[in-house]
DNA sequence: TCCGATTTGTTCGTATGTATG
DNA sequence: GCATACATACGAACAAATCGG
């Protein structure tokens, strides 16, 4: 004798499957079942409860019961409850990428993924290795740092080939601008502008710049250093922007500046804006070698806030990045988009789409007004 | 926060991966679980009955409830080839773990290895989660920072279970002494001895050491540290050994330094031994507040040769860390202890076996000899 | 084989919490 | 703010299967 709930389950079954109930339309709610078949709450709960399990139903507290979508799950059931999010970055242990990494880990341990981490080292050749094994095993969701996002990329196909296979996948801090993907970035430019603007209100005039512009960060980051100037009717130093590439990150931008303070006094910089913390850690090594006093003989500002700018005898004048919060926001994306894949989700009224996180200034101790002694003193 | 029913859930479940529950034995009936957690029989059903849908339990009626043997099941879903790898970490972004994971990752990728990322923030609850987590899924090797290993591991059946399934694992750092493992470490007591001899031989006779002591690393140290002093006929002052644990490691360390420094001329320290780099480096602000001048006023010996020691005004004095080296040689070990398991073994000439890795003194500007000039200064 | 104690299975009722629209 | 809908939790009753004596 079959029980009632079999009996409800049954029933709810075959509406779904003659398309009474087609995907992701709201089934009854439970009070309304309970009447239609006569029987208490907890015998439609087990019924729903069931179902669910099966992946016929999905339930949203507050909505209501919904159809799921069963078009293509054949990966899913055959694979079982496999969890796994990729994250590529292009540095593991750098700077301030172990803690995007760490927000993401955290959030998605919390909600039962397993985390895969692969590194390019902002290298081609090391990212189509790591896409391909992507494309290989069973990941659900995968979470993309661009090697070399300002350049032209010639992996763009792999890409294409997560998309074709129904992979979620979100960019963070930059993004390929072919793909037009979900995003995760800082507003780079207006953090470019700020760090000028910075300068600029404290009288600064000789203005010297740095940025990395194998990623967008710096080319965006470089665009806003030049509207500032524009802006604010500043003339650009003709020798004011330095760019370098990541493999030059340890020589050329220390090279150039010591160049740059052997200059007589007039034309030497009095400020200096680099692409991020890392490298202002870095020319501080140089200032200290001239036996240059931060900020009274020249002024430093860093960008992303990362804890190296507090560690040092001066603390940097910078820019925020979000850091763990945006892996934690990453990771709360790529798994509303598993779900979603996964027919768990709601239709679009809230649909998933980029963030892009403001950046703002932080003052510390690198930064001073321009002062105009110097000239007098000696 | 957790329902109740999660609770009952997650512990039954513990029960099976820790052996409490072994395949086909019974677990207790549902109104002894309603005595033993104090819910309601409801609740207790809730929980077993999801259980029971992800196949660890199965139901008898009028009979009981059932561990259900997964081991057949582990096998077939891990043939797959899927050759993957987790990392548990006390921290993924602090300090000198960073480093740690990218030299395995990047052996391990070179190997067509994935490698799943896991932090416990060293507190055992979430070294629990993890490990079940661990043995849930589809793994071939663990590499493991144990979690507070100074202290007794409330978790070691979960490592017995690990050992059990056949999957090899390796410690780094430091080890539970019980289990016996195959580990990486450095030694630790002989670097604590370089430590405080390199002082010793400055002239240096008050001396003042941190150690955090919740971790095996730490507890060798400070042997090494008393061992120094006593084989050289120091006494060591009575107040000059504070140990501290992680939750402690922003606060204890700094409130202890600064009232020390409170003390008269002749009974402060002159010299300062640091657990690591990054509690130097945090002592360093300390120093600085006091006006103390580093290396002339007072001198400071980190561990772990650390970017950070390297990044500050005053370059750390330290000992070496393999770190990157570390990882890879984990890795390599795994690798091979997976392949052993696997029967690929090459020749069993060449068995695996524990690592130790001698540390060495970097001096670097932040020691000096003991200046017996300051007496006079004032 | 039957009995009775135990254990899981089904069903109902009630109450309160929390998210959604 | 309010009604709606799902989520969690307690209690009670009876049915059906199992197992030892």
């Amino acid at each position: 004798m079959p029980t009632k709930y079999d009996i409800v389950k049954q029933e709810i079954k075959s509406r779904i499957l003659d398309g009474t109930f087609q995907p992701h339309q709201k089934i009854p709610s439970e009070s309304e079942l309970m009447k239609q078949f006569e029987v208490s709450r907890h015998t439609v709960r087990i019924a729903i409860g069931e179902l669910v399990n099966k992946g016929w139903l999905y339930r949203e507290q507050g909505a209501g019961t919904f159809c799921a979508d069963r078009t293509h799950n054949k990966r899913l059931s055959s694979v079982g409850s496999q969890k796994n999010i990729a994250i590529v970055t292009t540095f593991i242990s750098d700077y301030i990428f172990p803690s995007i990494i760490r927000g993401a880990e955290s959030f998605l341990s919390k909600h039962g993924y397993n985390v895969s981490l692969f590194s390019t080292n902002n290298d081609h050749d090391n990212e189509r290795r790591v896409l391909e094994k992507i494309l290989t095993e069973p990941f659900e969701g995968v979470i993309v740092e661009p090697t070399k996002s300002a350049t032209s990329n010639p992996n763009i196909n792999y890409y294409l080939n997560i998309e074709r296979l129904n992979i979620p996948y979100i960019m963070v801090n930059a993004f390929y601008d072919e793909l037009e993907p979900l995003s995760i970035t800082i507003n780079d430019q207006k953090g470019g502008y700020i760090q000028a603007e910075h300068l600029i209100q404290l009288g600064h005039r000789n203005i010297v710049s740095f940025f990395k512009t194998d990623d967008l960060q710096g080319v965006k980051r470089m665009k806003g250093f030049i509207k500032a100037h524009r802006n604010h009717g500043v003339t650009i130093n003709p020798n004011g922007i330095i760019t370098y590439n990541s493999s030059e990150k340890l020589t050329k931008p220390k090279e150039v500046l010591t160049k740059l303070l052997d200059l007589d006094r007039d034309s030497r910089p009095t400020a200096i804006v680099c692409y991020n913390d890392e490298l202002a850690i870095t020319l501080l090594d140089v200032l200290r070698e001239k036996n240059l006093r931060v900020p009274d003989d020249i002024s430093l500002v860093g960008f992303d806030n990362s804890f190296m700018g507090n560690l040092t005898e001066v603390k940097l004048t910078t820019i925020t990045h979000p850091q763990s919060k945006l892996g934690e926001t990453a990771a709360n994306m790529i798994v509303d988009l598993v779900k979603e894949k996964n027919g768990q989700q709601k239709k679009s009224a809230e649909k998933v789409q980029s963030v892009v996180f403001e950046p703002s200034l932080i003052v510390r101790s690198s930064t001073a007004e321009l002062n105009l002694r110097k000239k007098v003193t000696k």
